[in-house]
DNA sequence: CAGAATCCAACGGGATACTG
DNA sequence: CAGTATCCCGTTGGATTCTG
């Protein structure tokens, strides 16, 4: 068998799909990380963030915050009513994540870079 | 306006998103990471990662690994014929994301712990 | 074994209109 | 302004079958 030397290798592999999976759950959406990223700079109303990011509908945004909410990721303030005004802001945990994010948005410019040069 | 005061970081939160947008792009799938970071332990034949990515269907497996082999980070060999066996492995630059996939795990595995110590 | 093909149900998500 | 509700279509993805 090909895996009878590896098993200790296998082992860490199945850890690390299985945390891989728990995050997947939570910030696996379209647009979490994205999200996550965007409000780990400042704290944004609704249509703040549906200006910075493109391409998410309403109605989208709406639910991706909700689940982010759910999981204690932001928070939700009612600054007003009438208009009634919202604003979004990371929490402390959600904060956590802005390694993961940096990580991500890191490796994006370098990809950038490369599929550049191979332009030219 | 709330944002006078920080242009500069708004311009930087732009390019975040625009990064991230990349990078989903390429390994926003359901699966993508995780196959990643299964073939950043070893190469493995299709039935092999079918069996470790628990839930992935046979289906999207296939998908996935050809959007990824699209992209070069992953390589497909065919060992032998009749029976067809194929090994798909990271390639260089694939293995790039591994930082991506463990930052990831790691967030994953503390979560883990921070669930569990609440339900206690 | 690896994967393509087919069928079909479920979900995602856009556009629009409406509400407090 | 920040959503919710409704309609509706395109894609996703599961189950199964078939092939080199």
């Amino acid at each position: 068998m090909r895996n009878q030397l590896t098993i200790g290798k296998d082992t860490e592999c199945k850890k690390s799909l299985k945390a891989i999976h728990d995050v997947m759950y939570i910030i696996g959406g379209k647009w979490k990380i994205a999200i996550i990223a965007c409000l780990c700079y400042q704290p944004m109303r609704f249509s703040e963030i549906l200006k910075e990011i493109e391409g998410i509908s309403g109605k989208v945004l709406s639910k991706e915050l909700k689940d982010l909410e759910m999981n204690q990721l932001v928070t939700r303030t009612v600054l007003d009513k009438q208009p009634i005004t919202v604003e979004y802001a990371i929490t402390e945990y959600g904060h956590t994540l802005k390694n993961v994010t940096s990580v991500i948005a890191n490796w994006g410019i370098k990809h950038r870079q490369r599929i550049m040069s191979k332009v030219l």
